[in-house]
DNA sequence: AAGAAAACTTGATCGAGATCAAAGTGCCGG
DNA sequence: CCGGCACTTTGATCTCGATCAAGTTTTCTT
């Protein structure tokens, strides 16, 4: 039982061990549910699995949480585990059972999906926000698997505490109906990416967007890698790039994970933004489709 | 003011006349939102404007509207309007305010989306079923168009209702939770599709979900024109056909809009249907972003 | 039933983007 | 500080799917 604490300084490698890993962490979480288990298992070992105390605030921030009563958040969390994961962690396969809200406190985490032999990255999920929720709600299995792109520390909350809260407590209901309506949105405008425009185009949206997040930088850091900023445009890495290169004609130069405007103008002219697809609420968004905002 | 059942007969053609119609269709909707006045506005001119009682149970049967209080019906019913379109009509114009939640109770109804100059259907909506739930709840502009493809009878919800009614009954708050979450994951299945899969894996798989979809017909007809069928799955009608042609090597024969399985195994073999992607779920969603299921 | 307008098919060609291969670069651990 | 590994870039080539251009069939209109 001394998996848990392991999982930070053990990099595994073998698929093998992933999930023999994984089973283990799921069952004794799910042996472990009531609150009182949980405080016995307060173990240094298990040190792990309680919330921080600071750390609720950041949570009750969020607006699936802001609006519910401060009894039904107390209860939520009381029922909730914290987890720390190492980096390059699969914590979560597409078609397993849909057990846990998850809820990103550090790190970062990469939702991506497999099929056909290939793979793609749907969305990268920062502090603080949700994922799969959708999920969790439906008691359906994971549509996306997720990994840690560094070490990551995440709230898991069980999916029937959470069904019977927005049963109990109105408001909460009506987080979650406007935070599912904004990520199915955020989907939509996803798809419409993919379909309407071509990968150059969406390269350049992407930019310009990027820097309007920033509040109109004219230079700013990637966010991502670009081979996973490629995956989620739809692209492999070697066309990004090369598209990358080519858009310095356009208004754009990179230097590194560094991209600086050069000519906003023409950039705006080429990428042309659309109002339905590239903001402005696609920006509230936290766990829908999307990739974090960039750093300046 | 005769506009309205005008309507059915006449077949608008121009743009302008498009426009100008639904703006003044949208201004009077709204002026005669309350009740009384829908029922003064009764006259035998605005006969496509009441709800007939015969189709309070169709609609109550929806998922949506099944586990609301009888009254909580009644009320949301009492401040809705039915209206009946002609075919090829575009009764939504992506970027619009999202006022009402809309029932289809009779016809068809594309719903698309336009950008960089192009055009793609992202799901064509049959009885009874709603459609653009999630804009009518953020009370935002819709980021789909819509338009008849044939003669349509719709029910108007209006939204501000919809949202006063999921804070007062609870069972319809679950229930719009539950058909959201739905639908986000019909979307997430559908952007999966297009990141992951090929045009040719892409029409195998719609085809022989198709004819599980009908209990496993050996034959079906195709519910859509060739044309939105390629627009739906992000190709070009021309190269659709020519996939159809090519398949003809892997188990599927044409014939006209009839598909007629030929070889199941190998079909089968090819399409590696992925029940994350292609059901079994995906079935139940109701307005997510799919086709209709084809007739036997 | 005739004519017109869509929808669909087929062929020829083109090009965006994938794939394959090989450097080049940066980052992390020992 | 060095070595290794992953990320990135660049080049060459290929392929899938788009585009353009006729035809053919079906459907709608009159």
């Amino acid at each position: 039982m001394t998996f848990v604490s392991d999982l930070e300084s053990v990099n595994f490698r073998t698929e093998f061990l992933y999930l023999h890993m994984r089973n283990m962490f799921w069952r004794d979480l799910i042996l472990l549910r009531s609150p009182l288990d949980v405080s016995q298992a307060a173990t240094p070992k298990m040190s792990g699995s309680i919330l921080r105390p600071e750390e609720l605030p950041e949570i009750r921030h969020l607006h699936l949480f802001r609006d519910m009563t401060q009894a039904s958040f107390e209860t939520l969390m009381a029922s909730s585990y914290a987890q720390n994961f190492p980096q390059g962690l699969e914590i979560i396969r597409q078609g397993d059972p849909a057990d846990f809200l998850h809820i990103v406190l550090e790190g970062s985490v990469e939702l991506f999906a497999q099929g056909a032999g290939r793979e793609c990255t749907m969305a990268v999920v920062r502090p603080v926000s949700t994922f799969i929720l959708a999920a969790s709600i439906r008691d359906a299995p994971y549509l996306m698997s997720a990994r840690t792109l560094e070490r990551t520390r995440i709230i898991l909350v069980p999916a029937p505490d959470l069904r019977a809260m927005f049963r109990r407590d109105t408001e909460f209901a009506v987080s979650v109906i406007n935070e599912l309506a904004a990520c199915y949105r955020s989907v939509v405008r996803s798809a419409k990416t993919l379909k309407l425009r071509n990968s150059r185009e969406r390269v350049a949206s992407y930019l310009l967007r990027q820097s309007l997040l920033s509040g109109g930088a004219t230079s700013y850091t990637l966010p991502v890698e670009k081979r996973l900023l490629a995956s989620y445009l739809g692209m492999t890495s070697e066309n990004l790039s090369r598209t990358l290169r080519t858009l310095e004609a356009d208004g754009i130069k990179m230097d590194g994970a560094r991209v600086i405007i050069t000519d906003r103008e023409k950039l705006t002219a080429l990428a042309q933004l659309d109002r339905l697809i590239d903001g402005p609420d696609a920006f509230s968004g936290q766990s829908g489709s999307g990739l974090p905002a960039a750093e300046q």
